[in-house]
Formats: C-alpha cells, sequence, structure tokens
DNA sequence: AGGAATTTTTTCCAATGAGAAAATTTCCGT
DNA sequence: ACGGAAATTTTCTCATTGGAAAAAATTCCT
C-alpha cells in the first residue's frame, strides 16, 4: 500500500520530534491528548508516522504543547529538538584556556543552536602577544561585564569598552580583544554561525 | 456541517498567505500544482480555508514554492550588512517600558541583525501579574547580572536562575521572565529571529 | 459585445485521517 | 515471576481530504 518515500521519512522525522516534545516533558499521550484536544490515537499514529496530521490538528497540537507551529518545522537541524531548554549554572562551563583568553563555552553540549554564547576572561597584561586578527562567518555580540576592554577591528581605530557598553559586529572583520585595565576583565560574547 | 470556530479563521488565514504566497509571484493554480506536485483543486480548497492541508502536502507545497515549511508560519527578514560595527554605551539603549520589565533594546539601527540583544530589568514584585506567557520564533540565551530571576516556561517547573547561571532555548516555547529577590533583577537576553 | 482561451471553483468518488473502544504492551511493586 | 495499573498500539467506523474532470467565472483578444 504504502510506497517508501521521501515524504514518508519527512513525515517519520516530524513524528519523532513530537515524540521527543512530548516525552522530554514526560507527559503521557492521554495528557497531551488533554491539552491539546486530539485524540490519543491520533497523536500515537502521527508520532510513528502512520498518518499526517491535517494543519488544523497541528494547531491544536502546538497549542497544546505551548508553542509556536513553526517549531515542528524550524530546520535547525535534528539537534536542537524544538521545545529544547538546556540550562548553564555558573561555572559549569566548559574551559578553553589561551595565554591570553580563558573562553567558558555555554551549551556546548545543545548542537546545532543558532548562537554560540561564551564567557571570557581577559587576563590583564601590559603589552599585548601578538595575536592574529580571528576572522569568521556570522554576527557577533560582546559586552562587558567586568574590568575594560579595548578591542580591536582590522582597518580601525581601537575601540575602548567599559562595564555595560556592548558592540555588535559582523565577525567577518577582523577582530581581536584585550584586557584594557590593571585587573582581568570578564566578557560576554554571542556568536552566530556563518 | 462546519461549526465556525478558531480553527476555521486559523485556517483562512493560512489560505489567505499560500495565495497571496502564489500571486506574488505571478503563478497560476495551474503553475504551482505542476512546482508543488498538489492537484489545481486541492490548492484552490486549501486558499480558501475549505479544507486542511495534511502535514505532507504542505511539505509538497513548500518545496513547490522553494521555501522552507516554516515560511508559512513566520514572518521574514533580510540581510545585515556586511562589514558593519555598532558600539552601545552603557545606557545609550532604546528603553521599553511595561509594569513588569525595562528592556533596554541594543543596536536597534542595525537593521536585519541576526541576532537582537536586550539588557532588562525585571522590577522586583511579591506577586507577579498575569503576563501572558510569549512566544516567537528562534532561540533564546539568557544571562543573569543581578538579582535573581524565575523563569516560567509553559508546561513546565519554573526555573531559578542567579547571577552568572543562563539559559539557552527555543523561543517558540511559551515563556516568561520574573525577578525573584526582594531587589531588580538585571539581564540579558539575546534573540535570534525566527 | 461576443467568443475563445485561461483561470478558478464545484462535483464526485476513491483514499486517508480522526476518534472511541478494545487489545496489547510496558512498567511497576511484591 | 506474577498481577495489576498505566501507557501505547490496533481495530473498526465514520468524517474529511485529495485529485480528475466537469462546470463556472474571468480574462483577453478582435
Amino acid at each position: 500500500m504504502n510506497i517508501p518515500s521521501p515524504i514518508d521519512t519527512q513525515r517519520e522525522k516530524f513524528g519523532r520530534r513530537v515524540r521527543a516534545l512530548r516525552t522530554e516533558r514526560g507527559w503521557t499521550l492521554q495528557e497531551l491528548s488533554e491539552r491539546s484536544g486530539l485524540a490519543i490515537s491520533t497523536i500515537s499514529k502521527a508520532e510513528r508516522g502512520i498518518i499526517a496530521l491535517t494543519y488544523d490538528r497541528l494547531s491544536l497540537l502546538a497549542n497544546g504543547f505551548g508553542v509556536d507551529m513553526s517549531a515542528f518545522f524550524s530546520d535547525s537541524g535534528e539537534s536542537f529538538v524544538p521545545g529544547s531548554v538546556a540550562v548553564a549554572r555558573k561555572g559549569e562551563f566548559e574551559r578553553q584556556e589561551t595565554p591570553n583568553y580563558v573562553y567558558e563555552m555555554l551549551f556546548t553540549e545543545v548542537w546545532n543552536k543558532s548562537m554560540r554564547p561564551m564567557m571570557g576572561t581577559l587576563k590583564a597584561r601590559e603589552r599585548h602577544e601578538f595575536d592574529e586578527f580571528v576572522r569568521h562567518g556570522g554576527q557577533e555580540f560582546l559586552t562587558v561585564l567586568e574590568g575594560a576592554v579595548t578591542v580591536h577591528l582590522e582597518g580601525r581605530a581601537p575601540i575602548r569598552l567599559g562595564v555595560g557598553d556592548s558592540m555588535y559586529f559582523d565577525s567577518a572583520v577582523g577582530h581581536l580583544y584585550a584586557s584594557d585595565g590593571e585587573r582581568d576583565a570578564r566578557i560576554l560574547v554571542v556568536c552566530t554561525p556563518a
């Protein structure tokens, strides 16, 4: 009856997504059924790719989850499951150390994020090493949490930032951060991929 | 037969959107039919909200238009001028005030960024007003700069965050922030568009 | 206006989705 | 292992969708 086709895998993918959303919250079919108004059996079949939900059921389902419809389709890959939530407690970050920086990458376990946040500590120093400018795709947001920072942008005058100051720029522009004060500086950087 | 319901208006809204997408391109039903593989009559009915397309037809339709499925449900953005740099000094933000929050949007002048950073102050209060959950496309990063915050996520237990804690989640999940301590809380939020 | 070509809507029937309830499986504690 | 409760899948039936073709409406000529 059912000829295997790209649509079927699509459908199955969708089903897995729904099931992930549900089990992640620890809900049973019945609970989701009550929240969304769909029949238990309908959800069960949808999760296994046996049927393709109609638009209106999809809408109800999204409501039941308390998510926007687009959550089902956002093709942020398979890894960042729609509806995902991750919490990182202070200090629970993955440390990455270089002579001049200490970076703590946040949420490395959540793949395919559309943002890569990291906390950085810039070590105080008199004279800067000859760091290379960094260039990459995407855009970059930087804010200073403690201390003072000098941002060097290729082809521009250095920019001094104090606590509470922030910057937003195209990461393709060569860039380089340095602590400016006597003490170490703390910064929060968020990058987007190319 | 058909009892008028919120779903119907939903459905009609969707239909109008599809029709807009099609006429915008100057396509006839037939042309879209050939591109998508759906029958002319099916598209016609869907555009007028007579029927609710199933997931797989929706998928085909998106293909026909050459867009991602989520395009049906979210509005779009354009591009960020390559090489852009913007600096925001502390306090130079655009203030946006509500009874419970004060948000300072950063870099509002840089259009079509791939991130929307904002500094928020959550006013301390005993009992929270009945704020609606907020939902939108994209993903969201939150870190606490001062005070303590309780994050309410639809369908989940509230999450308490202290200074230095952070979260990363799918913005499609209904969410709501509240100050948790005696004092106002300061947070930094970065969103990506849908 | 009239008529032909094109586009959209309607009709009809086969195929598929949706839900209630029964059957099965999974998950417990004992 | 066993029994029972809870969760999931299957079955059965009815309602709705989806597509081919006919009917109606619109557009575009002369």
